[in-house]
DNA sequence: CTGAAAGCGCTTACAG
DNA sequence: CTGAAAGCGCTTACAG
């Protein structure tokens, strides 16, 4: 760090006190409008700039919100990172965005250097089970938000949003129902992630409505990806599989059960539907043409921002908010009737 | 921001003066073991956290790294982003993410932002023509990186990693050569992006001495995205296309070119053969599988790291030092040999 | 080995 | 309308 020009040189130069300059800066009432321009003038003229720090330490208040995410190449989270940013810019938050890596032990160092930096508030993107226990434990005082998760099912006290996984599992099971699909692969559930335990509710419970139980394949990992959803296909489609239709516990999921079905030549949709979830960008993509069901990514982080922010500005830390966003279906063309 | 607990408090906790816990947490070796233990054990205790903020403004360091990305959608920079972040941190220093949006005036506010909170350094990814400059300007006297660019072509006073785009256009044309292609496009050239315009010109100096010049076909905007790619693409098709192969300028520009394809009934690579540029992740997808020219985004993003974390550390800002990487060719299936 | 004091760059009551 | 003074939470010479 160079020395920077701090508001005493500006003091100097104009022939005031470092208190006029403040005034000037912080567009005090209290001051002539004659010399607020010319000390605003020279602070133009010197390029001074505010030292953040500074003014954090005395106002206790830095503007800025600590975002942290599991996974920065997983384009899901790419793209809510982009909403939260832009909503929170235009409230006049800054995001310091962080990256994970789906380990616990970096995610509680992000913590730790957030909460040092003196964040006005968290966001934590995360499925993880524990997640909301996270918060409490690493972030007691602090205004934060699960997104992803909900905390209320978890009985957490925290504060959190999400889609509604329930209905976004009934929601699949409607799909791959009404094209007449009843052998049903569901790939992917991860034991550990609340998020992902009502997804495959909402989608078994309407199978079962209809009397079919789905096959359900777990998923060991912490998180879903491309390789791991090919390698648990493969496994899948190496021991033989009769399923008509498979529905994979993300987008991400689903590419890898696109590069597995490659590989062992079977063809999507002619031979086996896929359903996803998420609706990433790539997902609309000519080649891949991937039926998903929608996360509503913009609505989640305006919703995340809005809550954390009434949050800070309330100072109210007795009661907890859920929000639950309803999903869409966005049917494309990598499902399509049963012919069994 | 709630009130955290300080120095102060665990000092009157411990019955020591604010000095010997800060000795205490700062490894001071002037102070007896038994003394620091029972502090660190307090602190423990207590959940005492640093502010960093006035840590940082005595010491007039904050080991944090400010890191300002075009888009964070696009694969290729969060794939680079996290091998930034990953290295970073290893060598003990944060990075603050900045999502510059393709913005100018939102680069120029995040470049405010970072230097307000007193960052060590700057690393600025971007292929536009005038980020160098936009460097110099914004943060003249902060140790700073353009990644992307190669500021020794255009003059600019700054230090720059970037992979050889020359080398890069060669490569790409010499691939499709050695495969009997000679009724060429090079699809989505940035005028204003000197990155574009050397990628441009290694291709078509290859091409020419095999006596060949490409139709090269200009992209107006200041970024490379899918839907640009596929807007031209379709303006190509349109037309009528002779051409055997095109050359996308990146990959996210491929991914439109396999789009628009797809609308017009041509076939990827039987009717035409498509090679890409940066190698994210999603062009190694089995429906997709596109030749490619790889960046070697971790050598990138290692050697950006390296460079800025040796200049705030040497505190000299006199010399330049750019960086080039050798980039690969990635063979897929999305290029096979001309019927022409 | 430990403490009192000064100071990082800023803001804000408190006087005048 | 403007300035002197105190203070945000910390570190670090300087004494003892």
């Amino acid at each position: 760090m160079r020395q920077h020009i701090t508001i005493k040189d500006i003091a100097r130069i104009a022939g005031v006190s470092t208190s006029t300059v403040s005034r000037a800066l912080s567009n005090s009432p209290e001051l002539s409008e004659q010399t607020r321009q010319r000390i605003l003038e020279i602070c133009r003229r010197e390029g001074y700039r505010v030292n953040a720090l500074a003014r954090s330490l005395i106002c206790n208040k830095t503007n800025v919100i600590g975002l942290i995410v599991p996974e920065m190449t997983n384009p899901f989270y790419a793209e809510l990172s982009l909403g939260i940013e832009t909503h929170a810019r235009s409230l006049g938050y800054n995001v310091i965005l962080c990256n994970g890596q789906n380990d616990a032990k970096v995610t509680e160092e992000l913590f730790g250097f957030l909460i040092s930096h003196q964040v006005d508030g968290i966001i934590l993107a995360s499925s993880q089970q524990d997640a909301g226990t996270m918060i409490q434990k690493l972030a007691p005082r602090l205004p934060a938000v699960l997104l992803g998760t909900p905390a209320l099912v978890s009985g957490d006290e925290v504060n959190s949003v999400c889609i509604d996984n329930l209905a976004g599992g009934r929601l699949a099971a409607e799909h791959l129902l009404e094209l007449g699909h009843r052998d049903i692969v569901y790939l992917g559930n991860r034991p550990n992630s609340l998020t992902h335990q009502l997804r495959l509710r909402g989608f078994t419970e309407m199978m079962e409505k209809a009397g079919i139980t789905p096959q359900v394949i777990d998923n060991p990992h912490g998180c879903s990806s491309i390789d791991i959803g090919c390698a648990l296909s493969r496994k899948l489609f190496a021991n033989g599989c009769s399923a008509t239709a498979i529905f994979a516990s993300t987008d991400s999921m689903a590419l890898g059960v696109l590069q597995a079905a490659d590989e062992y030549g079977i063809s999507i949709p002619e031979d086996i539907s896929l359903l996803g979830f998420d609706n990433i960008i790539y997902s609309a993509l000519p080649k891949i043409e991937l039926s998903t069901v929608d996360q509503r990514k913009q609505l989640l982080a305006e919703a995340t921002v809005d809550l954390l922010t009434r949050i800070i500005d309330s100072d109210e830390q007795d009661e907890f908010t859920h929000r639950m966003i309803r999903p869409t279906l966005v049917s494309r063309s990598s499902c399509r009737a049963s012919k069994k």
